[in-house]
DNA sequence: ATGGTCGCCGAGCGA
């Protein structure tokens, strides 16, 4: 079962990208972040026609996730568990963050596709909503890990988890993708007994997820790695291949953003 | 130090 995850940057402007990668990588399960569009809006036909079963969870104008998937979703969860406030439009969150399912190939794998908040400025609001959503998250995961069924929790973290995972990290030293609060926090998450599959599978330099619109970024690889693929250790068990799909972000109207995908033995 | 680029939508925010 291949499985990536991949921030679109708005579904509207990017799906003859999204489709044309789809076709090309083929992948069983693709997790998606930032459709920045209400569920009505989303393409649904475009995935359908590929055969795929679509569930999003979007907003208006910004965030919004979904799952599209070759094998059937089941037991469909929006939002992430435990915020203030919770239970309005059926949903955990204000921010539409948040999406889990199940996939049954060889074996059932539970998927999570999470949007995490950005954060910045730091310190101030928006730091404390990123830092109070990842022990939201870290509460999730050891709930799922209790299952001791196959799980991977994937997405946009928006955590540079250690200064290789960016060209120049003394750029983002004040930045809430990096201060070591937010690491930290990632760090709590992983020790849980999660395993980033990238890093298991190579500890190659200059591996990236992300390089900003603005000053060139792409053209001098200045990239930071902030798309993780966390996995369970009964996923970590069936893992054969994890990588980023560089190449996409060299395309005509790309994310800033590139795709990373693992192959599970599932 | 500033401004640089995108996508959402139709101004300005978020990244």
């Amino acid at each position: 079962m291949k499985i990536a995850s991949y921030n679109i940057n708005g579904i509207k402007a990017r799906a003859a990208t999204v489709r044309d990668w789809l076709i090309e990588t083929a992948p069983d399960v693709a997790i998606l972040q930032e459709i920045k569009t209400i569920d009505a809006g989303f393409p649904r036909e475009l995935f359908e026609d590929l055969g795929y079963s679509v569930e999003t969870h979007g907003q208006k104008s910004f965030n919004g996730v979904a799952l599209v998937s070759k094998y059937p979703l089941e037991d469909v969860v929006r939002g992430l568990p435990g915020a203030q406030g919770a239970g309005r439009n059926g949903a955990d969150d204000e921010e539409a963050r948040y999406i889990e399912a199940t996939v049954v190939g060889q074996k059932a794998v539970r998927v999570c596709g999470l949007y995490l908040p950005n954060g910045n400025p730091a310190p101030g609001e928006k730091y404390a909503y990123k830092l109070a959503w990842m022990a939201r998250l870290r509460a999730r995961a050891a709930e799922l890990l209790a299952s001791e069924e196959p799980f991977v929790m994937a997405g946009d973290y928006n955590v540079i988890p250690q200064a290789e995972d960016a060209a120049r990290p003394e750029a983002w030293a004040k930045d809430a993708l990096y201060l070591p609060e937010t690491r930290a926090a990632f760090r709590r998450i992983v020790n849980l007994g999660l395993t980033d599959a990238l890093r298991v599978r190579t500890q190659a330099p200059d591996l990236y997820t992300f390089w900003d619109f603005q000053r060139g970024a792409w053209a001098r690889n200045d990239g930071i790695r902030i798309d993780h693929v966390l996995l369970s250790p009964q996923a970590a068990d069936l893992l054969e291949d994890c990588q980023i799909d560089t190449a996409m972000r060299a395309r005509e109207k790309p994310s800033d953003h590139a795709p990373i995908w693992v192959q599970l033995a599932a």
